[in-house]
DNA sequence: TAAAAATACTCCATAGGTATTTTAT
DNA sequence: ATAAAATACCTATGGAGTATTTTTA
């Protein structure tokens, strides 16, 4: 018994004819009544009667045609399924993110999923770097994206380096700092640091790079106002009080574009290069959407990138 | 893609080793190997990660594997379900019963079928001989067993005449007329025209004979003073009154031979011969179980047939 | 180094095609 | 006489085997 044989009991009972039924199953005559024929020896009894040029299913032939047809058209939804899962226009993705990454890509990308693959089922998870790595080798998750920094190299792990994003300090147009900026070119740190600074949660290397650059009082503890997970909660503060936001650039660009927030050059410059990187396990089949996933984060990556060197 | 490939995917994940899979299915590794292979080049992706020598189930893989389950375990029940109707173990089968092959055969046949075909579901059906040609025609029931004279040949129908079983007079032991017989050896019917005569419903035929055989005081008109479908009613009936019964003498068997009732010798004799046949739509192929009830009342018929001769 | 999976090759059973016969209308 | 199904016969492919290589624990 085979899902051939099936397909073609299935059109003899539709057709009512062994060569009409060929024609459907793109078989000649000869071939759909053999393979009927086989059909009925392993089974052990006739499916149909052949009354003359009147086929006629035998009340066994009933019965195996209802299953048959259960059995045929979970194969076609299986074909079907796997035909979308493997296009990636359909499956289920848990993907972690870290929280700058999560700042920047979590908003984007969900638009364009549900946008573009609407099928695809996504779940996006936070947490600590340690927790979502765990989680990824538990394949509680499927990929991760957080900062670059955050990972200690593992063999068992598959790191993919997002193009550099730089970082800097931002804050409102009207701010009496933007003015200083257009006539000095740049600003000291001293001078930013009498206004409350605004944050995502800052990684100690992010912290040890200030202090080195701008000397102890660039400590996170002795500037950091406000920090919180939600970005679009500290921009909006930066754009309606004197607070400087400091993080990945291009968190703020369409903004910095519209003219409403300003960057605020410093020397020494800061060198804070945000590094992300998606990672998987490594030796894992990929699913397609997942893919796209990465595809897209990459592209997004690279655009914000390109546009801040122009 | 098809059922083997299926199978062999269940193996595997049941295994988590192609070689042990292998075992599993009775095939060489290298033949489950490529049976693998072969699926997930179809489905277009790779179902399980090789790591070395773990292998793990890939998402998809997953995906595949819950409706492979399903297709197997649907496609296995087809065949154990084909097996047990091609032996006669299962299935669903309508008889149509007449009057008196009613009255001799379906109890025990009941009793047969429950004991013995326990899975084998048994609907009797009732109903005069043109109702129940007109319902076997039109596959409402599956075959019929009536007396054979309601019969017209017909080219689409196929019948099987049962051996003949004799009819005949029969009373309970302490009748007037037991001592009678004893006396005279025969009896004519007259005598027996003064007692209540019973039977089940007669055919036109029989009652023809009846008055050619014994002049018009035997038609059933004059004589026939209580009638059932319900052979048990009129048995009982005979058992504990002067009431005479007419019918298939195989019905009274048991208690003739146990001594509780008489046969009637009458003369001439009644020469009623009783013609049972088993009817089925020509060319239509039988269920195994069908054949096994025909088996059945052929062989009842035989051993009653018999037991008058001896 | 040993065990597991993949690869290379060979073979044959079977599914499919063409030509023809049988059967029923 | 015609149309449909079955049969006969041939071919090619895919699935299975054995032998071997590759890989990784």
């Amino acid at each position: 018994m085979n899902l051939q044989q099936l397909e073609h009991l299935l059109a003899l009972a539709e057709t009512g004819s062994f060569s009409r039924a060929s024609e459907k199953v793109h078989l000649t005559q000869p071939a759909l009544s053999r393979s009927i024929q086989m059909l009925e020896q392993e089974l052990g009894m006739p499916l149909i009667d052949r009354i003359g040029k009147r086929n006629e299913l035998t009340p066994f032939g009933a019965m195996v045609l209802a299953r048959a047809r259960r059995i045929s058209s979970e194969a076609q939804e299986l074909r079907r399924a796997a035909a979308l899962l493997s296009d990636g226009q359909a499956g289920q993705l848990r993907l972690g993110l870290g929280a700058a990454p999560g700042a920047l890509f979590s908003a984007p990308l969900l638009i364009h999923m549900l946008r573009d693959y609407p099928r695809v089922g996504l779940e996006l998870h936070g947490g600590g770097p340690e927790q979502q790595l765990a989680a990824l080798r538990a394949r509680a998750i499927d990929a991760l994206l957080v900062t670059y920094r955050a990972l200690s190299p593992s063999e068992d792990l598959r790191i993919e380096v997002l193009p550099t994003l730089r970082s800097g300090f931002v804050c409102r147009r009207g701010h009496p700092l933007a003015q200083r900026l257009r006539e000095a070119g740049a600003l000291a740190f001293a001078e930013l640091a009498r206004f409350p600074l605004i944050s995502t949660r800052v990684s100690d290397d992010v912290a040890r790079r200030l202090v080195e650059r701008y000397g102890s009082e660039a400590s996170p503890q002795r500037w950091l106002q406000v920090s919180s997970e939600e970005i679009g909660v500290l921009v909006e503060a930066v754009r309606n009080t004197d607070a400087i936001f400091l993080g990945v650039l291009a968190v703020t660009r369409a903004l910095r574009d519209g003219g409403e927030l300003v960057e605020l050059a410093v020397a020494p410059q800061a060198g804070l290069d945000a590094q992300f990187a998606f990672v998987t396990l490594e030796g894992r089949t990929e699913a397609p959407a997942l893919q796209i996933v990465r595809g897209f984060c990459m592209a997004l990556a690279r655009r914000e990138s390109a546009a801040e060197q122009g």
